[in-house]
Formats: structure tokens, sequence, C-alpha cells
DNA sequence: CGACCTCTTGAGTGAGCTCAAAAACAGTGG
DNA sequence: CCACTGTTTTTGAGCTCACTCAAGAGGTCG
């Protein structure tokens, strides 16, 4: 598996992230428990994989810098994007540690990540149930976002994905801190990641990026998204921001 | 919101399912916490709602018997179906009690669940840790089903997703139960269903089955499916059974 | 025996696909 | 600084899978 500890391990509890005032501060209790549990950070490289499809987990992340895609890949090469995590976002939970996982995760840009060991991460939800009730939320709240895909890969025209993708990006990371619309937000996607997200092909997530430019409704070019008729797009998906609102984090 | 107490409630420790051998038994101690929050069981007659997409739930639901279809609607009336929930699976775990669900829940047939309070819920968890890590192991089984499902739709031709939803609920109702593959296997859907669950229209599907039908595959008629050749839709989809290997309830 | 679903089939259309090939861009090494 | 190579984006032309519109056939239930 990809990626190193970094030189000087430190607990993930001192990560930056948890200074974000703007996520669900953990309780000083949770901060000394997991400082037990001496988590690692690791550093992976933009492209590497940190887990790959059919491998049998014995780890799960904190995503806590960067961009990680998870995605599935079908024997004869055809590929589905499951999901874009972003900083804050767990990755990899396998309660069963007997089942593989059925999609790899790989890193998109630079990434950082909190690593739990998986008994580990067990035992911390027996002495903390609270942190169990969470871990519930999250996978709960990573299902209603699988929802609002699914609703677009089933039934909207590719414009229309797009423009969600668009807006579910802007507000996930508006979510996470101040980013401004009108300069762009950064964006590591190529069109190929949109394309194998939204089950397009790359060709069609080119023209359809083009119609959407010169309607003048949103902008994707040098890792820069620019949502530049806000209205138009939310006109167009019915797209409701609270579909994505208060969340833990582990 | 429909379905009515059964005229002599019962603890839904004591359902039917839970003498299934083949669910993840519950301890003695957990039925009794079960007992102590006097769970309700309720009857819901097919085609009413359980629950309405945009409620602010304060209940969440085990199934016991019968088929339950969750889907989202757009605005337009353009509709998704999200996930078949069978008995055994657990619908409406909504950890905010503040967000809307963003689905509505139908019974397809009669259909029976167990009614959890969403309070009695985090009490339960508080009390049982190991609840709530089982909460939690269900809620990502549930996410993986969603990762199936996005892939068909996203990357799977419209023979293949229909295949591939056959095998998977053939797949599903074996592990509930012995089931005659031969003989059939009752399932309630409608081609209309199956078209909003695999983002096709009625008609396709329509074709789609018959092409099915013509090449001895598999028979979807009055409410049976016949698996006629289960090697040849596990060639086409590189069906995998673990995908929905052990799991527990609540 | 209508009224109403659900299923089935036909004919024509279109959104998104495939194949093919420039053009723009980003590194990389001389 | 520039030629060289690989990646990403863009555009064209033609095709096909799945859609729309329309209508008939089969059930089922009051």
């Amino acid at each position: 598996m990809a990626g190193t500890p970094t030189a000087n391990p430190t607990p993930c509890a001192e990560c930056p992230i948890r200074r974000l005032a703007l996520f669900e501060p953990l309780s000083t209790g949770l901060l000394e428990l997991m400082q037990k549990h001496r988590l690692e950070q690791r550093d992976v490289p933009a492209g590497s994989l940190i887990y790959p499809q059919d491998a049998r987990l014995d780890e799960s992340f904190t995503v806590f810098q960067g961009w990680v895609m998870l995605h599935r890949t079908l024997s004869d090469g055809r590929r589905q994007v499951l999901r874009f995590a972003l900083p804050g976002d767990f990755i990899g939970f396998q309660p069963d540690p007997e089942s593989p996982v059925l999609h790899s995760a790989q890193a998109l840009t630079a990434v950082r990540v909190c690593v739990f060991r998986q008994d580990s991460l067990m035992e911390m939800f027996r002495e903390h149930p609270m942190l169990a009730i969470q871990m519930a939320w999250i996978a709960s709240r990573d299902e209603a976002l699988a929802h609002d895909h699914m609703t677009s890969l089933g039934r909207r025209p590719a414009k229309e994905r797009i423009a969600q993708l668009f807006l579910e990006i802007q507000h996930r990371l508006a979510a996470r801190g101040p980013v401004d619309e009108r300069a762009g937000i950064p964006v590591p996607l190529k069109q190929e990641h949109i394309a194998d997200a939204l089950g397009l092909t790359t060709i069609h997530v080119n023209r359809t990026l083009r119609t959407l430019r010169e309607a003048g409704m949103a902008v994707l070019r040098g890792g820069l998204l620019r949502i530049q008729n806000r209205a138009a797009l939310v006109e167009m998906t019915g797209f409701r921001p609270d579909s994505f609102s208060r969340r833990p984090i582990l």
C-alpha cells in the first residue's frame, strides 16, 4: 500500500483540521483517548492508492489534506467513481474484517491521512460508545450522499449531473472553510474523473462543460472551478444545500 | 404517516424473524434491553408510505415482513428507487433529528415493521455500545450496496443492470431463508419499479426482459422471478456474492 | 362488463457513445 | 530556451442504445 509515515509521526488529534472551528469539536476526553491509541499520520503522493479494491483492510482513515477518489473498476476496465472524499471525511470503514473492500481509494492530490487500525478503532468504540454512534452517523451521511449521486446517475441528463456535482463540491468545500466562488475554487478533477463519477464519457463531459461555459453558468479550467451563475445551476438541479449539513468527524 | 399498530402490540424481540438462525443472534441481554424499550410493531398495507420524503423522522424501522421501496422523487416527477429493503433490513436511520430524510419509504407488499423511536434508539446505543457499532456496520453495508447500485447505473448497459438486480435479489433472499431458484422466487416488483431503480424507462425494461427471457437466462412473470441460467448472468455481470455477506440486525 | 392497471409491441428520435485526430498544455532533458 | 514526449482538452462525423409517442393486448377487480 502506498504512502509513508510522516517523518515525525504526530498523533492525529493534533492535526490542523481539529482546530477548524467548523468541525464538530471532540471533547478533551476523546482527544486523550485518541492520543492513547497513538494514531499515526501518513502522507500519500498524488496518484497512488491508499488502499486497493479487493484488499482486506486492517486500517481505515480520516482525510486531513487533499482529495481522495473512491472508485470501483469492473473486470473489463469500466470504472465508476463512487465518491470524492475531502478533508474531514472518513474512508475505508470495514466492520467485517473478513470481507474485502469493493473499491479503491486513490489520492488525487498529495494527501495526508490519519490512520486507524481496525481493531484499535473497535476498541475505541467499545470504550466510547459516542464514537460508535458518530461512526454510524458518518456512514449514514455517506449513504445519503450516495443517494444523491444515484439519483443523478439514474435520472438526470448530463448537464444536470455536472451542475449538481459542481454545487455539491462547492457546498462541501464551503462547509470546511471560506471559499470564493467568483475567484474560483481549487478542484483537482480531470474531465475523465468527472466522466467516471457521472457515468459519462470524457468526450461528452467536455462538450457539456462547453455548454455550461457558454451559458455563463460555470467554468472548470486549470484546476479552478468558477461558479458564475449559481442561481441558474440551482434552478436546473433543484439543489438543496441541507443535504450535507452537520456531521461529526472521527 | 400510514400504518396501524398491530392489535396486540408485541415487543419486536419476539418477532418471528429473530428465530431465523440465519441472522446473527442477539444476546439475551440485548433482547431484554429491547423489551425494556417496549418496541412497537406496526402493519403497513401495500402501497402506502412508511415515511415520506422531506419529513423529520422521529422513528426508524426494522422490516420484518414484506418488501419496502426507498425512493426519491425530483420536483418534476422523475423518480429514483434507491433501495429495496427486505425483511431484516433497517430503514429510516437519521442521526440528526434536524435534517429531513431525502427519500420516501413505501410498502410494496403488506409490510410489518418494528418501530424504534429515535431518542429511544440513541438511548439504547448509549447503554449498549455494541448496538451502535452494529448500526455503523449496517449503515456501512447499505453504503456498499449503494455502491453496487451506482456502478450499475453509471457503467452498465440495461441488460447487465437487470441481470445484476436479479442476482442481488436472489442472493439477498437466499441469505434470509431457502429459496428455490428454479421454481421461482416471489418478487413483487412491477416493471416500473425496476425501471425507476435502474434508471431506465418501463418500455425499455420490458424489451430487455424479453431478451433475457428469450436468451433463457431469467424470467420475471406474475410476481415470480425464475433464474434459469445463473452462470450466464454471473458471467455477464461479474457478480460476486460476497458483496452482501454477514451483517448484524437491529 | 366496463374501468383500470400492467405488460407488450411498433415506429421514429435523440442524447450520449465510438472512432479519429487536432490542438493545447506540462514536464523533461539537452 | 527550445525541441520532445506524454497527458489533457477540444472538435468532427457517424452510430446506437435507450427514449418518446402511440396503440393494442392481457389481466383484475368492482
